[in-house]
RNA sequence: GUGGGUGUAGUUCAGUGGUUAGAGCGCCAGAUUGUGGCUCUGGAAGUCGUGGGUUCAACUCCCAUCACCCACCCCA
């Protein structure tokens, strides 16, 4: 059997690393420009860490864990979402013993799920997150939105909409679970067998299940934003109100319910049309009670994950394309054993000037050496050897135009930084 | 987890029971003396996903298994 990678896994190779580098460069840049630090939390953790935070009522935690004992007999299980680890460590380490807000970010966390792998879903991805703890100000909520929108705008990805809705907090949710209960207790033969586990541990997902009878069933079901106290009511207000000054017109959708049991208040996505439907790039929300529930004290949070391979995928779709950095500038052809020597010692030159230069490492001809120089898409190649190596110098050659011209050894890297400097294409 | 499709060189694919399995692209090299892109020529490269079975004979038929793709489910 040949080897290859698990089920669900997907190297990086060479040819797409720059296009994640450059998101990720993106992402760096808007965390720091909104104050937000990075932090880098284990790959696993204790299993009970996911129990206390997600949920133990969510098909994450249900049925797509990554869970094994450890040699020590402990439970341990692999990041399957990026805020439980950070909240962990947030309160491991006290770092809300600083002036609040506390803004972290996480950028490219491996996420694992054991779920069946699909176009844009794997079994191990990566997150790029943002959180933002110790302010229950709407503020923060459209902070952590507009940034993430920004990074998406930069990277040139279109058709996306915000899509938010409020789901309450403590106060006002369990009217609404018991409005929403009654509700749908009485179309119960409606629903799929799975719905009518979720109507008495948890009414919500219901609403957002997408089997057709139980979206008939939940049509016409009372709304969380006529049962929302006045805390809740008025911040959801003052969060739309803050996005539309920035001209963001979130669309309020309430069976956006998410995934994970600990958000309060504010829960958003963003998608993005396709031809195929569309496709979420981004969950988040608030989670005030989360902080506690992990054994801290009582600090609400806001934040997002956003999936890099989705974004990744849906560049390839829209044919946005990331700058692709040259691999070389110079390379340094040989003519003869002398040549090779010295190509050598003058490549290592350039590069300590700070030149992307190379050499022959596979003692090919000359007209090889080209060819390779041209499929590398150099933009210099220097010829070493013969006569005019006997006199210092060697022959440089702009592979754009084909202009040749002869250089002396000693004065060839700053040359070459001027040339290329010039030249800039 | 359930249902459907696919699996042949690095890659995209041809090849449906019969000698040494093919093509384009890519890779390597050559086309007279020290030079790329175009062209021409040559070369390397495949346990035909894996394991069983049927047959005189299997890439080709059957079974199983693994992986990928698509749908459901869920979401990033």
């Amino acid at each position: 059997m040949q080897m290859q990678s698990p089920k669900g896994t997907r190297d990086l190779l060479p040819k797409e690393s720059h296009a994640w580098q450059w998101v990720e460069q993106i992402m760096r840049e808007e965390a720091a420009l909104a104050g937000y630090r990075e932090i880098r939390t284990p790959v696993f953790e204790h299993t009970e860490l996911f129990l206390r935070g997600v949920g133990d009522t969510t098909d994450i935690v249900q049925k797509e864990m990554y869970t094994f004992l450890d040699k020590g007999g402990r439970s341990i299980t692999l990041k399957p979402e990026g805020t439980a680890g950070a909240v962990r460590a947030l309160v491991e380490h006290r770092l809300y013993t600083e002036p609040l807000p506390i803004k972290i970010y996480y950028l490219n966390s491996p996420i694992f799920r054991y779920e069946n792998p699909q176009h844009g879903r794997l079994r191990e991805h990566h997150q790029f997150g943002m959180e933002c703890f110790g302010t229950m100000e709407p503020s923060a909520d459209a902070e952590v939105i507009l940034s993430i929108l920004s990074v998406l705008n930069r990277i040139g990805l279109k058709n996306l909409s915000v899509k938010i809705n409020s789901i309450g907090c403590p106060v006002c949710r369990p009217g609404y679970h018991e409005a929403l209960k009654a509700f749908l207790t009485r179309r119960v033969d409606r629903l799929c067998p799975l719905c009518k586990e979720r109507l008495e541990r948890n009414p919500l997902r219901v609403l957002d299940c997408k089997v057709e009878g139980c979206r008939e069933a939940s049509r016409g079901a009372p709304s969380i934003l006529d049962y929302l106290c006045g805390e809740c009511d008025a911040h959801f207000t003052t969060l739309k109100a803050l996005l539309s000054t920035r001209g963001l017109e979130a669309q309020v959708d309430s069976g956006i319910v998410r995934g994970l049991d600990y958000y309060t208040k504010t829960v958003f996505e963003i998608i993005v049309q396709t031809p195929k439907g569309e496709m979420t790039l981004c969950g988040g929300g608030r989670y005030d009670g989360l902080v506690e529930q992990i054994g801290g004290p009582s600090l609400p949070g806001v934040g997002f994950g956003i999936g890099t391979e989705r974004i990744i995928l849906e560049m390839q779709n829209q044919g946005v394309s990331a700058p692709e950095p040259r691999l070389t500038d110079v390379f340094l052809a040989s003519l003869d054993d002398e040549g090779r020597r010295a190509a050598f010692n003058a490549c290592m030159e350039l590069r300590a000037a700070g030149v992307k230069a190379d050499c022959d490492h596979q003692a090919r001809s000359l007209k090889s050496q080209f060819r390779y120089a041209d499929k590398l898409g150099v933009r210099l190649v220097a010829v070493v050897g013969g006569e005019e190596l006997a006199r210092g110098a060697v022959r440089l050659k702009s592979m754009a135009d084909g202009v040749e011209s002869e250089a002396l050894l000693e004065e060839l890297a700053p040359l070459v930084l001027k040339r290329l400097e010039n030249e800039s294409v």
